[in-house]
DNA sequence: GTGAAAGCGCTAACAC
DNA sequence: GTGTTAGCGCTTTCAC
């Protein structure tokens, strides 16, 4: 604006001496150079209040220290967390953070990509809304990329760090079934994101072993998205309100229901409350992510926890590691229970592995343990 | 890393031209060119998939349309807001921004500041933690500032867009006294920031003015911050079960707590019905900021609205028109109270227009209306 | 209309 | 140890 910036110039010609010996006292830590001149220069950048311009330096080495962070939003306090911890091992780290959002937009996100591409970022740490052929096209091995938190089902093409959400999955299902509920829901506005899909995939393995061990039907598991229920709900909270609307009618179809994240949970927690559910007395609610939401609401959320603050440090790790040239492949995180409220002991129930040597306690569907109602393709072979 | 990026030579080369015609095709939109050139440049463009090196742009330039965007924390939801919307609205102006976290920490502050003017950003959004001396020195000039949310008390020395903090603290007083709540505290973990020292003030004047129409003392307004309630505590969670537990020791100090935020009144929402509080009928609670969370909590919020989304929206026209070089000033965004279920209406007391007939209610402290117990210094004159 | 060339601030290769 | 210089990719005079 106003005053013009010092260059490197200035300071050479200040303390007398030439721009080289500038550079390299600024940036060769240990090159040799004179005690006398280098007290001098230093003096000179003091006094001149200079600082390097990175486009300068940039330019020469085509490379830079900044680290491009895309996630799909900025509200969600999982992405929160995540950002968070992102942030502060880059600059822990010595990288230069910058954190953007796709907005759940492919074209956005690609934009972003162009945009950091066209800075030379030194790095991309990235929560995919897109799918793995447009991101291999618009960064052909431009930039050292990590990928944490979505997963893109392309068997590891780049390093990632993300959730074992299969397993999460399985866990969601197995304590549910342990804790003698029977009639399970899961609930997501959508399964376009990999990780809803494997979560319904892990959820439903759960339930198809219980199964196995009996030569009837035990449990069964349904599926709620946005279009069974209504139409396309824009918000989060207005689908919660659906699907409580919709529980409501049939109050006894269902003893627990599990959604893909915290933000979900609350929000239905708190439909169900206004409609006069009583959590978990008349409906157990299970929760995926186990962010700050799921302690700050009553009662509390029995949640699968995801830790976004491992993952982002693991990416970070990871990242560093790539940008020195190591080859480095893909980490998973495994998630955990936490017990919590929300979810209660159904004690008229018996824990499936008694199950198959009694009657089944309620009419329940005979074929598969997954009936999507949703319509949406069959899972991939993969998830 | 890998292949080498086309430059704007390797475009000259391949559509036969010099770069000077490549670099005006493609920033300079109505430059005349004959359009058989323009073609031949366009396809090879298209046919390199070249992206301009943005580095070798901003050096010749000295200008970029980076914006820098530096907030406090990224897990408040309030901030996850203020981002998105910031972030949108410089999108659509056509600008890049990067989104950074002081961690409320005014050397990070600083060093991101830093940053940012090495790379000759081209604007910086800030919500500030540090002073406006060391702002002053930091980038005397060197870039078009808006500060957003916190305020600096320097009587706008920057253009900024901010809430009325006192009036907010006056409508919070206002309802409170007009349903009939007379023993108010005011809870914040601190009131290093600004907002929350407007907040306190407003606040204290409701009271006082309703004190002033009346002989006998009215209400009574208490402040209680990390260090009179325990240790500083290091989390929020923390800091609102201290409160909550001092509260279960004197159940009938208070008739309403006001929080400074809506994580802390959640927070503090939570610790009060786990210690058997009902909320409002046995203590009312008002929150600032009426982020997702007001609404997502049982009973819902009672709060006063600050808009982010129109907070950072207004801050980047203010930023757009500071590039343009046209001289901007601050804005205020007028709070508005958003009646929900955490506030009750005390039947047993008089509105305070009628309190001056009746004897005071409650034994209550005669002096000043507030009454700082934090020991903190007093409120500066500005505030 | 188009091209040649200077130079933004910096680093690194090469002299001395 | 220190200085000189080429050139990173780009925009912008200034010629033609």
């Amino acid at each position: 604006m106003s005053t013009k910036q010092p260059t490197i110039r200035d300071v050479a010609r200040l303390s007398g001496t030439s721009i080289a010996s500038v550079s390299r006292v600024l940036n060769k830590k240990d090159y040799p150079v004179s005690a006398e001149l280098r007290a001098r220069i230093e003096k000179a950048v003091a006094e001149l209040d200079y600082h390097p311009n990175w486009h300068g330096r940039s330019l020469r080495q085509r490379w830079t220290e900044e680290i491009g962070i895309v996630v799909p939003g900025l509200v969600n306090p999982f992405y929160g967390e995540l950002m968070e911890a992102a942030h502060r091992a880059c600059l822990e780290a010595g990288l230069f953070p910058s954190i953007h959002s796709s907005d759940g937009d492919p074209a956005r996100e690609q934009e972003l990509i162009r945009g950091l591409l066209q800075r030379q970022a030194g790095g991309l740490l990235l929560s995919p809304t897109c799918n793995s052929e447009v991101l291999e096209q618009e960064l052909d091995g431009h930039l050292p990329l990590v990928l944490f938190d979505q997963t893109l089902g392309d068997g590891g093409r780049w390093p990632a760090v993300h959730f074992d959400f299969v397993a999460g999955g399985r866990l969601a299902g197995d304590h549910l079934l342990a804790t003698g509920h029977r009639r399970i829901a899961l609930i997501s506005p959508d399964f376009s994101l990999s990780s809803r899909r494997l979560i319904r995939k892990g959820l439903a393995a759960a339930i198809a072993r219980a199964q196995s061990a009996s030569s009837q039907t035990i449990a069964d598991l349904e599926i709620f998205t946005a279009v069974n229920v209504g139409s396309p709900a824009a918000t989060t909270n207005q689908f919660a309100l659906e699907v409580a609307h919709m529980l409501a009618m049939h109050p006894d179809r269902f003893d627990a229901l599990v959604t893909v994240n915290d933000l979900l949970a609350a929000s239905l927690l708190h439909a169900l409350q206004t409609l006069g559910f009583a959590v978990p007395r008349d409906i157990s609610l299970l929760s995926f992510d186990n962010t700050i939401l799921a302690s700050l609401v009553k009662p509390e959320l029995t949640a699968v926890h995801q830790d976004a603050t491992r993952t982002a440090e693991l990416a970070v790790e990871l990242l560093v590691a790539a940008r020195a040239g190591e080859a480095v492949s893909f980490r998973h995180i495994i998630p955990t229970l936490i017990q919590r409220d929300s979810v209660s002991i159904r004690r008229d129930r018996r824990t499936w592995e008694n199950a198959s040597r009694s009657q089944g306690s309620a009419p329940l569907t005979a074929a598969s343990a997954e009936i999507n109602r949703s319509g949406a393709s069959p899972s991939r072979s993969q998830e």
